[in-house]
Parts: C-alpha cells; structure tokens; sequence
DNA sequence: GCTAGAACTTAAACCAAACTTAAAATCTTT
DNA sequence: AAAGATTTTAAGTTTGGTTTAAGTTCTAGC
C-alpha cells in the first residue's frame, strides 16, 4: 500500500509518515500543494490525503484539479477548522472521507484502509468539460445514452476543449485513416449532437469556425 | 431516499428524522435493539444509522446479525465513546462510516450520502438491483430457479447496475477465455433472461446499446 | 443585396447487429 | 442407459445506427 501525503507542517508530517511506515504503508509527502499535486498526478497511489490549508495550492484545488484531470484515487481530507459545511462541501467534491485535526494515527489508518477497501468505481473513463461529463465506459452524456460514434466525437471535443477540431482531423479518428471521406457524415452527426446537447439544456455549444471546424465552448 | 435510524434517546431521534426529513430522507424510528434489526431485516433501506448503546441489542449486534445474513446495506455507526479502538472495530466489522456523538445533522447527511454513493460492495452470496435479488448460493432470481450460466451473466450485469457491459466481456466472464468466441451465445441467454424478467413482471429492463453491449436498468 | 460555396437539416434506405426460435448436442441425474 | 436439464448450433426475422441524398439555410466576398 502506497500512499501520499500533503502536508505543510512538517513536524506532523514526519511523524505520520512514520507511524504509517510501521504499518506497512508507504508514504510520501509533500510539504505544499503545487508538488502535492504534482505527485498526485504522476504517480499512482492507493490513496491521497489532503490538508486543506497549503502554500501554493490548497487541498480543496489539488481535489478539484485531480478529479478534472479523471484521477479517481481515494482522497481523504484533513482540516482544523471543524465546520460542518466545509466537510459536506468536500464530501461533495469528490472526497472520500473527512478528518478533523487533531487525529490519532491509528484512526486515519482506519481511514485509509476503509477508502480503499471500497471497490473502484469501476473505470471512471468520465471526461468533464462545464455542465458536461462524457462516460466512455458507459457511452453517456449525463446520463443520456449515446451511439458508439456520438461517443468518439464527443470525445475528441471534451479531450480538447475550446480548441479547433477540422472534419478532416474527425474523419480519421472517428470513421478511419482509409476510408474516402465525406464531410457530411461529420455534419450529420454534430447535428444530431448538437440537439442532444440542447434537449439537455447544456451550456455548452459546439461552435462551427467556417471553413476550419468546429470546437466546444460554454456559452 | 429512505434510511433506518435505530436510536433509544427518543427526544434525539426526533429531532434527526425531522431534520433528515426536510433533506428528503424518508426516516423510519426504531428505539430498540430487536425492532430495529427487525426493519433493518424486513424492509429494505439505502442506509441504516445505529446507535451503538441500545436496549435488548447493541448496534454492534445488529450490524454482526445483518452482515450475517447478508444484508449489505451501508450502515453508519454511532456512539458517544471516541475510542479510537472502538471505530477501527467497527470499520473492520462491516460497517461503512462512524460518527461519533454529539453531531451536526448536516454531517450526518454528508456522511449518508457519501456512503450510498459508493458502489456496492458484491462478494455477498445476494445481489439486489430495484426489485430484483440474486441468490448466488442457491441460484434463484426472486425465488426463481436459474441455470449456472443465467446465474454468471445476471452477476455481472448486478454487480455493475447502469453500467455498460460488453459481449466479450461476457463472454470471457462466463464461458471463459480460451473459447472460441461467438456473439450469438451471449444473445440466446439475453433473449431467455429477458422472457424470465417479463415472467416474473420484473421493472429491471436488459437495455441494448447496440454495437456497445448491455446493461440494466430500472423501468 | 446577390451569389456561390459551405454548412445544416431531414427523411428514407440499407445492412450489419441483434433477436428469436427450435432443434441438435452435451452433460446430469437416477 | 434413459430421462431430464442445460448448452450449443443454426437459420430466419427484426431492428436501429449509419449512410445516402436532396433540399434549405447561412455567410463571406463582391
């Protein structure tokens, strides 16, 4: 079990590490949020945990940037300030669990263990762009079920967001490098997209650049 | 939403269901031990919340008689001690959160709906999805004897409810690697569970997401 | 404002994928 | 070894995503 920890006071950090490792749990740590997330990122972990309060980055930004780049790792946060909401608040964003500070080590190992006991969520192949997430497991838009190609368009839009994307560049991700090519097909589906995006009452549009492409944006 | 609070401080009690209530959470009381795992058994909840200190069964029996009879639904322990000992206990016993006393309802709330949100847990020898049960043990689907195939596929699409799952997946799960494979195997036992689900007057609908696979659903 | 090319929309046709059914083969049980 | 249940094979039917095609609307440049 691999874990990382993010944590600015460094006496505390140490001495978690510590008592962590002698339960067989590795641990690295990161003493603001820039590398924190950084490592979150890069490496593959059983499970974050994120003070909320960092230089540089907040535990609250590493979540929410993690969870938009679709790191599905468990997070656990820690905090001083007790308030309820911010715990509910966070709970909501995508954390998986709560502690407040102080904590005995025994109990966040408790913690840990139960986070990632839980099953994975089975894939989270989930992309987000505004009010829109695209389930590629699943073939959805919030919850709306797609085609297999609606799927693949969709994609390439939400991979690259607000950024130009030519019919050619389409044609050859969605139907195939060899087959002859008809910018029509293209134009039928974003048709057809674009009223799903609207029967769902999206803010996001996708946007027709003449003679170049198309591209999403919110509106 | 609807969760089961077994609670013997009744002035307590009260004050939790209605605040529960006005967030939507459909409450049942109980204000013992025994009635309270008799709804726990009886009824089905998305949660049931359990004091631990409780008069003729302690919440710890409860969940022990649950889980026991294999009843996975998630439950939150709660209780006046802080004993760390005793919430690593519980966490370890089955239980899905621990919150210890006195709380904010807000908290309870988080803490509720994080712990539906989790996907549910399966190795259990039944699996529920809307108004369907799958007994692994005695391969029966609502009382209705099933074959070892119809039990392997109706597995797969319960442990992932909503979720799409593919011919070859099936394919692999059920008839195993090695074998040759062909569609048409996994269609004749979709089309048989089908007549089954209509037999028994099921709201679980076997969807087809053409060119993609299948998944379940709640009509 | 006119025009031509580009983009959009719609509906119908097509065809591979999915469905159904029943009979043959295989495995189990007595 | 026969009876019964389950699984596999095969063939005919249906369905719906994709393609095709034709008509309409938009937009840039004159």
């Amino acid at each position: 079990m691999r874990v990382l920890y993010v944590e600015d006071a460094e006496l505390l950090a140490g001495a978690v590490k510590h008592n962590l490792e002698k339960q067989g749990i590795t641990t690295d740590l990161a003493n603001n949020g820039e590398d924190g997330l950084d490592l979150a990122v890069k490496d593959i972990y059983d499970c974050v945990i994120l003070d909320i309060m960092l230089p540089k980055l907040s535990g609250t930004d590493i979540l929410k940037r993690m969870r938009e780049k679709n790191i599905q790792t468990p997070v656990i946060m820690l905090s001083a300030l007790s308030e309820v909401e911010t715990k509910v608040g966070h709970l909501d964003k995508g954390a998986d669990d709560y502690l407040a500070k102080p904590f005995k080590t025994a109990e966040l190992i408790a913690r840990i263990k139960a986070v990632v006991r839980r099953p994975k969520t089975v894939d989270a192949g989930i992309i987000k762009y505004g009010d829109l997430a695209l389930d590629k497991t699943n073939a959805t838009l919030n919850g709306e079920q797609l085609t297999a190609k609606e799927v693949e368009i969709m994609t390439e839009f939400m991979k690259n967001p607000e950024n130009l994307i030519s019919k050619e560049h389409l044609l050859v991700k969605v139907w195939g490098e060899g087959n002859i090519c008809d910018d029509n097909y293209v134009e039928t589906y974003i048709s057809r997209i674009r009223k799903l995006l609207k029967r769902i009452k999206s803010h996001v549009k996708i946007v027709t650049v003449r003679g170049l492409g198309y591209k999403i944006m919110e509106k």
